[in-house]
DNA sequence: GTCTATATTGCGATAGAC
DNA sequence: GTCTATCGCAATATAGAC
């Protein structure tokens, strides 16, 4: 196995920057974890930092992938999109545990090179709801008197919170740890929110 | 001015670490910045840590204080209760603008001496929403089907996550710049969740 | 591709003068 | 209450042997 040092430092790095951060999580920390020689992040990596941008392009990977899948259904109602978007959201969530931490670790405290490739991912996300928000009030199905951006936000907000929470939360109240609790919450807060922005029901 | 050092110092630490986070922010940088000397950070707070921890304290203090306001309210409708609990978080994000920022930092990435603060200040806040969800259904305002966990986390995202995209968002749309957008945008938000959660409407 | 050994820099904290 | 000077340590990175 040639690149095994690589994938190992991937995953180590990948845990042990999503619980600290990055500027709390020291290389020889790392390197004891993946029980590996410190001039291997150097080697493969070029240091700390090239490391912590392969843990963050990889773990938003599947962002893009998922709305460019949503966008292609685009023969569909906007409420069919959104609801499709709601279940990619618990769909890449249960693929990238851990994706929440680097996103709102990188909006609160952004490192220079996480910064772009955060706002390459999240700004395709944003554009996609406000798109499809403006169609859906276009064709009736959504109020008016929505402020598309502030919807827009809440939207995101309603659906993702939770699994920033999720760790938090649990130690408050016991949280349902099924295989799929994921879904069920986002199914749940998505039909709050499409009850809260629909014109009339049915 | 006999303590206007500490004062200086709460006040430029609170910048940093809610700016880059406590990991990435080094004693030097705060004396710098403050115009102060470096053992001052020892003499007033005991090291960088306890500074952290005074700054952390302060910023949660309205917390607390609003809970308790609006459980003093309990003669209200639950409805009404909730009307008011998010119009406290309006009030609490523009007294201390960067108050998410540390919340949502601790949460992702918990420091030793924050992490029992923060669980005391949000455990009040779910505690607080997680019994007026219970009466409002119990009263039969809201809907007996939803999930009072994922009901009382969905509110809490879908009030909060604005100000932390908020610096995120507005490089992507303009985002409303007039002085009580806070206001607004939780009030368009606690709409859509009211909607959402009733069991009918007037 | 992996190792040891080391260079270099920056960190947080404090002793002791004023 | 504020300063300078410095201690001791841990950080990242890399040169060079294997």
């Amino acid at each position: 196995m040639e690149n095994n040092t690589r994938l190992k430092l991937i995953e180590v790095a990948t845990e042990l920057f999503a619980l600290k951060g990055f500027a709390a999580v020291s290389v020889r920390e790392l390197t004891v974890a993946a029980q590996i020689n410190v001039s291997a992040i150097s080697y493969y990596f070029n240091g700390k930092e090239g490391l912590y941008e392969a843990v963050l392009i990889e773990q938003l990977s599947p962002i893009l992938q998922t709305i460019g899948e949503v966008q292609k259904n685009d023969s569909t109602s906007p409420v069919a999109q959104l609801t499709l978007y709601a279940n990619q959201i618990a769909h890449i969530h249960a693929l990238r545990p851990l994706i929440s931490r680097f996103i709102y670790s990188e909006v609160t405290n952004p490192t220079e090179y996480g910064a772009p490739i955060i706002e390459k991912h999240l700004s395709q996300v944003y554009q996609f709801i406000d798109a499809t928000l403006r169609e859906g009030i276009a064709r009736g199905y959504i109020r008016e008197d929505l402020n598309i951006t502030y919807a827009a936000v809440s939207l995101v907000g309603i659906l993702n919170f939770y699994f920033i929470a999720k760790p938090f939360v649990s130690k408050l109240f016991p949280l349902p740890e099924h295989a799929d609790s994921e879904s069920e919450y986002v199914a749940h807060a998505f039909r709050i929110y499409l009850h809260g922005i629909m014109n009339s029901e049915a």
